[in-house]
DNA sequence: AACCTAGGTGTACGGCGTACACTTGTCAAG
DNA sequence: CTTGACAAGTGTACGCCGTACACCTAGGTT
C-alpha cells in the first residue's frame, strides 16, 4: 500500500490522495481503527505529515464526507418531488451502505462542509420545486432527519442482553434456553423480534429486513408530507 | 466533591455512587470529558479503583444509561396507543434533555441492559396492547426508530460553513455579508432557515423550535401509524 | 489471633492527536 | 548553473486516554 515511485522516488501526497485513502483504509478496517498513524502508514508517510493536508482529524472526517456525498445522485428530473426524494434518499442509502464508517461520521458532524450545504440545498430544493411553503418544507426536513442519509439508528442489531465473548458460538441447548429465559424477560421483544415474517429456518436469525424496514418508514413520512401538502398544511396545521 | 467522612475515614465507594457521580459529572462537564481519570478524581479515589465496580468505560456509560432509562416515566394507564406512546417519548425526551450527554452515549450502545430491555419490552406492549399485529409493531418500532428515546439527529444547529473561532464574535456587517453569502451559495438553506416564523428579531437567531419539529415529526408518525392500524395493515401493505 | 477477601493503590504500557523545530526536495528567478 | 524560497516530509516530545497487573490494607469471619 505505500505509495512509491521507481527508484525509491517518493510520489508526492496530495490531500485528495490522504482522502481517498483514508475512505479507503476505514471501508477495509473500520473507522475506529483509522488513526491518523495508521493512516500515514498506509500511504507511507510519517504521521505528521498528514498534517501539511488536513488541518486536524476532524477535518480529514469532513473531507471523507465530502467524498461520499459525491456518490450520492443528484436529483432526478422531471418526476415529482415524491419520487425524486424518494430516489434520493435512497441513492443515499446505497452510498451508506457502501461505505458503514459514514454512519457513525456523520452523526459527530459539527460543521458543514460546502458540499455538505449543497447537498442539502438542492435537497429542500426538492420540496420547494415541489410546491411546499417554506414551513412545510422546514418541518419536513426535520421529520425526515437523519434519513436524508440514508439511515436511522437501529434499535434492534443483535439481541444479546448476557455479555458473552462472540468467539465460542454457545451451544445449541444453551441458546434455546437463553432465548426461552429472553422470552420470559422480554415477552414483547421476543414477540417481535421473532415473527418478522422472514421464513429462513433459523430461530432468531437476521431477524428483519433493514431495507424493507427504511423503506417503511421513508414511505410513512412520505405519505405524511403529501398529506399535509394537498391539503394546503400552513403553520400549527 | 471528594468524599470523605470526618478524621480521615474514607466513604466506602459502591458501584451506584460511582454511576452517579459519572451522571452529575457527565451533566456538569460534558460528556466527552468524562474520563476514568477525572471521574475518580471526582469521587476522591486513584482510577483503578472504579475497576472495582465497573468492568470498564462501556459498562460504566451503560450504567449511565440505566440511570436515565429509571428516569423515564412508566406507560400511562387507561389511555389508548396513541396518547401513550406520545407522552412517553414526551417523557423520554425530558429526560433526555435533563442529560445532554445521553443522546450520543445511546447512540453508540451496542449491547442492551436489562434496564434498557425492558423499557423497550413495556413500549412495544403499548402496540400490542393497542391491537396492534406483531409485524406491523415491528416496523412501527423501526420507523420511530431513536424517537422512542426522544431525540433525532439534529440536521441544522448552527450553519456555520467557514471555520471561525467562536471567541470573536464577527462584527454585524461581516456576519451580514456571510448571511449574504450564504445565501447566494445555499438559497434554499438560506430561505428554510431564516423563515422558521420565528418572530425574535433576530436574523438566523435560535433558526427553529426543537421541540416543535421533534413533536411535528413524532405526530406525523403516529397518524401514520393509527391510518395502518385503522385499515387492518398486513404485511407488505 | 489468624486469615480471607473486597476495596483501594501505584506503576507501567501502548495507544491517541498534535505542537514545534528541523531537514529535504522542487522549481523559478537571477 | 546557481541560488534561494517555499512546500512537503521528518523526528521528537507532550499530555491525554483506557486499563493490565502486582501490591497493600482494612474489616469481618472463624
Amino acid at each position: 500500500m505505500v505509495q512509491q515511485g521507481e527508484g525509491g522516488q517518493r510520489v508526492r501526497l496530495t490531500r485528495d490522495r490522504v482522502l481517498e485513502a483514508a475512505v479507503a483504509l476505514a471501508d477495509e478496517i473500520g473507522i475506529e481503527a483509522v488513526s491518523m498513524r495508521r493512516l500515514a502508514q498506509e500511504v507511507g508517510v510519517v504521521p505528521m505529515a498528514l498534517y501539511k493536508h488536513v488541518a486536524n482529524k476532524e477535518e480529514l472526517l469532513d473531507g471523507m464526507v465530502d467524498l461520499l456525498v459525491a456518490e450520492i445522485d443528484p436529483p432526478a428530473r422531471d418526476v415529482g418531488w415524491k419520487p425524486a426524494v424518494r430516489l434520493r434518499v435512497l441513492s443515499a442509502r446505497r452510498a451508506l451502505l457502501r461505505h458503514p464508517w459514514a454512519r457513525p461520521v456523520l452523526e459527530t458532524r459539527v460543521n458543514k462542509t460546502p458540499a455538505v450545504l449543497d447537498y442539502m440545498d438542492s435537497f429542500i430544493g426538492m420540496f420547494l420545486a415541489g410546491g411546499f411553503s417554506v414551513d412545510l418544507t422546514h418541518h419536513v426536513m426535520h421529520a425526515l432527519g437523519s434519513r436524508m442519509w440514508g439511515f436511522t439508528q437501529e434499535l434492534f442489531q443483535e439481541p444479546a442482553p448476557a455479555a458473552a465473548e462472540p468467539p465460542p458460538a454457545p451451544p445449541p441447548e444453551a441458546m434455546a434456553a437463553m432465548l426461552g429465559q429472553m422470552a420470559a424477560l422480554y415477552p414483547n421483544v421476543a414477540r417481535v423480534a421473532t415473527a418478522s415474517a422472514h421464513d429462513d429456518g433459523s430461530v432468531v436469525g437476521p431477524g428483519c429486513d433493514d431495507q424493507f424496514e427504511f423503506e417503511f418508514a421513508l414511505d410513512l413520512l412520505l405519505d405524511g408530507f403529501e398529506r399535509l401538502h394537498a391539503q394546503g398544511w400552513s403553520s400549527r396545521s
